[in-house]
RNA sequence: GGCGAAGUAGCUCAGCUGGUUAGAGCGUACGACUCAUAAUCGUAAGGUCGGCGGUUCGACCCCGCCCUUCGCUACCA
């Protein structure tokens, strides 16, 4: 086996959130899994974390809690220690970016690149939009792509050729917020050159995924990156919050997050190892860089900061084995910290459970091929019926029967072919589950290990020593000692995923020290003393986890009510006035829709694929009149003009009804609000059924008489 | 509408570069055992591997089309 230093990263949370079960198995728990393990193989081993604490959402964050940006990161990362803590994860450094060292580091690493000719400098006529005084976001431009002149490309990505873009490489460039053509006001802006970088780059991710082993997903996202073509990326922001640049002219602006982030891996390390961080940043020769983290983060690590390490110039130690995860879901939902959705590292610290049982959950299920989905239901059984009935129970039946018969004695005893047998195939099967955790196959290696529990639990049962211990007691107790092996080697293999679980059982078992270093070597086992058994958890009972179900659903932002959600909604007849196909869009129609009263609209409607002009001319059509004015393609759209959608079908509700006439659902008080957003429109879930609108079942009606359709016999509304 | 990912037993998931009767755990039914946290052990039921075509001697695995779900995105509003 390899003896090379392990440096293992968790990739940086970001500072004002709160981490959720999905967040903690992502990223921490996983790295922590696989660190606890080298230290228990006794490889050398560190392991680094921090959160990152720079960019935008931290401004707003300070901006909207009334206090200064540091004060945001000084309580959140304590929040997050706290949590981290909680869970029993053992860095050896948790860091932040917001820290000198860093700004160092950051700042020494841009100097190399920009000596090496790797920096691009581009005074460009950046969007600037005067409107609303701020430089866009590349995402916020649109505008003609260069390549292959797709009218609404966007600046950073164009969605017919599916080439990445700079804003400034976009002819006739908008600005997506307010429909304004944006001022090109000159910014200077720093690049990293990376079409310059982008050989050694596949170089790099070809060598190291054939040492490392990549997982699969991180494999192919970085393939794509690379292979879509890349463009030099601008690693500079107008902003205040974050690595100051320096270089003359640039005072007022910053390192953008992306480029200082992943520098926080080692300037965390420097900070908490002043003398030694460049034998484990600076040795590659000697070090394997493990690093894990969730999908989204998998660009940045193999091929942004690869770069910015290629670049410099220097000889870093670079990824050796990506572990990215997918997600996990809560309840078949997504988590969602603004929706009050799912279990926050908060929350478990409040609920009290044994951190062990969380840390067990959530590795049974990592999502590693694909989404996982946590589930209260799922969380009892896997935690009650996989580890304790089976590994809980076995070693709670094997102490207190070799106790009640052997109490006080070594766990010694003259073994049989029937042991010697048995321990050979513990044996393979803990050497499998080392061997599994060592190629990082975390569920993998903690199945394995259940799979040991339940051979021991059929040992037991199939030689049944309670009529043994009658007739050759010694071989009964050869037999118990056989399954004392048997749960030293489990003990010892579960450190890595419950190390407080593990150090009890070790303890109970008469050696506390065991490691995997030590993995099947049973000989100091014979003068081993057993403890006293003590239940190592009582199973979780239903009513409290009906309990936590219940607290947790209470907890969510009530779904709106159908009803309460109608009740809003200002739905009126209007008269189409006069229809124009759209000036900048083949697929809208620009309509100006008499609502009766002196009121009217012009209203934007994507319709074109399924009517003609002259077919909606004249005609009475049901829209909503309160809807947020909302800017498509540059014209503003005072409303939405009613449609049933099924499938691919399309049909528009017509009425005769008079000009003005207010859609009602018969017994049901209406109180339209001023204003309502898309979204408020589409919690309301308006359906046809039987040629019928209606809203939960019931039919709408417009003074008095039914809404129906002609052609569409059932849809939902839009 | 575009792009991407996914659709395998009731549930959660394995199935590498195509090759005999498609697997595991949980759950369920029945049986066995009683040392143990009503735990354990055995047996069984249960899948047209989303649908339809195609390539092939042969496809869950390759190709095309379709359906569904999810994510991102849009000239949905």
């Amino acid at each position: 086996m390899t003896m090379a230093k392990k440096l293992i990263t968790s990739a940086l949370p970001y500072v004002n959130n709160v981490p959720h079960l999905g967040n903690i198995i992502g990223c921490v728990l996983s790295a922590d899994v696989y660190a606890r393990f080298c230290r228990s193989q006794g490889y050398e081993t560190l392991y680094i974390c921090a959160t990152d604490e720079y960019g935008t959402a931290t401004e707003k964050k300070a901006r909207d809690e009334n206090m200064t940006p540091q004060e945001v990161c000084d309580k959140y990362h304590e929040l997050h220690q706290k949590v981290y803590q909680a869970f029993d994860i053992q860095f050896d450094f948790f860091g932040r970016t917001s820290h000198p060292e860093h700004i160092e580091i950051t700042q020494s690493i841009y100097r190399d690149l920009e000596k090496n000719g790797y920096i691009l400098e581009q005074t460009t006529e950046q969007t600037y939009c005067a409107h609303d005084q701020l430089f866009l976001a590349d995402r916020y431009v649109e505008g003609v792509c260069p390549h292959c002149g797709y009218d609404s490309a966007r600046g950073d990505q164009c969605d017919q050729c599916g080439k990445l873009l700079q804003p400034t490489e976009l002819k006739e460039p908008k600005c997506q917020i307010c429909g304004n053509a944006p001022i090109t006001k000159a910014t200077t802006h720093l690049y990293l050159d990376l079409p310059q970088l982008a050989e050694s780059l596949t170089r790099f991710r070809e060598s190291s995924n054939d040492q490392g082993h990549w997982a699969p997903n991180a494999y192919s996202v970085a393939k794509s990156w690379i292979e879509r073509g890349l463009l030099p990326r601008p690693i500079t922001r107008d902003l205040k919050w974050g690595v100051p640049v320096p270089k003359k002219g640039y005072e007022d602006k910053v390192f953008y997050v992306w480029f200082d982030a992943p520098i926080g891996y080692i300037s965390a390390t420097k900070r908490g190892f002043p003398e030694t961080w460049q034998d484990w940043w600076m040795d590659p020769q000697n070090t394997e860089l493990y690093q894990f983290m969730a999908k989204d983060n998998i660009p940045f690590h193999t091929v942004v900061f690869p770069a910015s390490q290629l670049g410099s110039g220097r000889d870093w130690t670079m990824l050796h084995h990506i572990n990215s995860t997918e997600y996990l879901n809560y309840e078949n939902d997504k988590f969602s910290k603004s929706r009050g959705i799912g279990v926050f590292g908060t929350d478990v610290i409040d609920l009290g459970l044994p951190i062990d049982l969380w840390r067990f959950y959530l590795l049974f299920n990592r999502p590693e091929r694909s989404d996982s989905n946590f589930s209260w239901d799922g969380f009892l059984e896997d935690i009650n019926s996989n580890f304790i009935d089976n590994i809980g129970n076995l070693l709670n039946r094997v102490l207190v029967f070799y106790q009640k018969h052997f109490p006080a004695q070594p766990f010694a005893a003259e073994l049989s072919p029937r042991e010697q047998d048995f321990l050979k195939e513990v044996q393979q099967e803990a050497q499998k589950a080392r061997q599994q955790l060592e190629k990082v196959q975390l569920k993998e290696g903690l199945k394995t290990i259940l799979a040991l529990g339940r051979r021991g639990n059929k040992f037991f049962h199939d030689a049944e020593p309670w009529k043994e211990i009658k007739t050759q007691p010694e071989r009964a107790r050869a037999l118990l000692v056989a399954l004392v092996c048997l749960l030293r080697e489990v003990g010892i293999l579960l450190f890595p995923y419950m190390p407080t679980t593990s150090k009890r059982i070790l303890t109970l078992l008469g050696e506390p020290t065991a490691t995997m270093q030590n993995l099947c070597d049973w000989s100091k086992l014979s003068q081993a003393v057993a403890s006293k058994p003590e239940i190592l958890f009582k199973k979780l009972e239903k009513k409290e986890i009906e309990g936590f179900k219940a607290k947790f659903m209470g907890k969510q932002e009530p779904s709106v009510n159908p009803l309460v959600a109608f009740a809003k909604l200002d739905i009126k007849v209007g008269e189409v006035l006069e229809i124009k196909p759209h000036p900048k869009a083949e697929r809208l129609f620009v309509e100006k829709i008499d609502l009766g009263g002196g009121d009217i609209r012009t209203i934007v409607s994507g319709l074109v694929k399924h009517y003609q002009a002259e077919d909606l001319l004249g005609k009475k059509v049901l829209v909503v009149s309160n809807l947020k004015s909302a800017p498509l393609r540059g014209v503003e759209s005072q409303g939405m003009v009613l449609a049933c959608e099924k499938k691919k079908k399309l049909e528009v509700l017509f009425s005769q009804a008079p000009v003005g006439t207010r859609l009602e659902l018969p017994g049901q008080e209406v109180a339209p609000a001023a204003e309502i957003t898309i979204e408020e429109f589409f919690a309301c879930p308006l359906r046809v059924e039987e040629f019928q609108v209606q809203l939960e079942g019931k039919g709408l009606t417009l003074g008095g008489s039914p809404v129906t359709t002609l052609s569409l016999a059932e849809g939902k509304i839009a």
